[in-house]
DNA sequence: ACCTGAACACCGTTCAAGT
DNA sequence: ACCTGAACACCGTTCAAGT
């Protein structure tokens, strides 16, 4: 049984069964072999669909990230439209946590990626802000997203960090990180993207073009 | 010759080694057995001074750190504080940017780490905040710090990203990026640091303890 | 205590061969 | 076109053995 008339493989599935292991044991256990073994396949089978691991990787990463929302430019409102792609972005990550690294090592050729960049450029232009305000605001915004998702997903603390409570006493508030990890993540995202948005108000009425007021 | 009177390795000399690698190929490039031949030795030879390579780097990522700031709270000045110590960690990261999911993976046992975050935490309520507050700027200064060094040292777009110039045209002014990337990064990093500092004062004149004015 | 040589249990990827 | 079996060139880590 070298062929089977109707193929065992394809692409999608090969990323499912990808990003199922990698929810369920992380990315470092991920190997083509072990994913081979879940679709009852040999190795160099997946070579048949998938060139590299990275690329399908790749790809996996392009799926999950597909519902990150740009919508929120359309009014002409830059700040809805920071907000909302910079929480759905930050919602996307948490999904699929053990994926990050992936993600965040950049949107290489993604097309999805790319178009959304643009779209988010495109919505900070049109709203008023000079080209090159555009460009450092849509990275200042993915800095924190990432930085916030890779803090809090990543693990910035050991599960045993209250070993070293009685040594660093100005910690013992923050290690109820451990507790109420969660809770901290998300406020602190939320103060973070506020206070960003609230500062860059000043600014925007300073360089903003088309201004009539 | 098993064993020279006087010894071969050293964890210094060991991890001086694996950093110079490490900024030389990458992070993926080095295996133990590269290392150990770079170091004119076997590869099992370097468990006699680290258990693990996980180990091993983890400590490479402590000493690079090492010179990250808190100090700029010394004043009682929080903004100040957290200007410093942001500058300075994104230079330390900056230094050695093929190290950096190494540091971002959290600072785990790392005592400097803690020691650090302590004092940023300490110097934060020292000024005013309250503990709850203090821990989540601490955590929104890294997000920052973080973000902004994995979306410029870990290249956030492909190197012949031209191709996509004529296919998303918002995207003409973002692609002059492989040119001037470093600069946009350095003042993305600014923009966003400033603005968020400045969206905290007013957050700080309603919350701050101990205000008699 | 520190290093060696050989081994174990893995990797990603290639390739001739089969249908 | 798609899958197999075997191989190649690697990994991190262990361990008895040597000094």
């Amino acid at each position: 049984m070298a062929r089977p008339k109707t193929p065992i493989l394809s692409k999608p599935a090969i990323r499912e069964a990808a990003l199922t292991l990698i929810d369920r044991d992380g990315l470092e256990k991920l190997s083509m072999r072990k994913l081979a073994q879940e679709l009852a396949v040999q190795a160099a089978s997946l070579y048949s669909h998938y060139r590299t691991k990275e690329e399908l990787l790749s790809e996996v990463a392009e799926e999950v990230t597909t519902h990150i929302d740009v919508s929120g430019f359309d009014g002409g409102d830059w700040r809805e439209g920071l907000v909302v792609w910079a929480r759905s972005y930050r919602a996307a990550l948490a999904e699929h946590p053990n994926l990050l690294p992936v993600i965040s090592a950049g949107p290489g050729r993604r097309e999805e990626a790319l178009r959304r960049a643009d779209a988010v450029h495109g919505g900070l232009v049109g709203a008023g802000w000079p080209p090159r305000y555009a460009t450092m605001i849509g990275a200042s915004t993915k800095y924190l997203v990432v930085g916030a998702a890779t803090n809090s997903f990543a693990r910035g603390f050991d599960d045993d960090v209250r070993v070293y409570q009685d040594r660093y006493p100005n910690l013992s508030q923050a290690h109820r990180l451990a507790e109420v990890a969660a809770e901290i993540d998300q406020d602190s995202f939320e103060l973070a993207l506020t206070a960003f948005l609230d500062g860059l108000v000043p600014v925007y009425e300073k360089v903003r073009v088309g201004a009539s007021d």
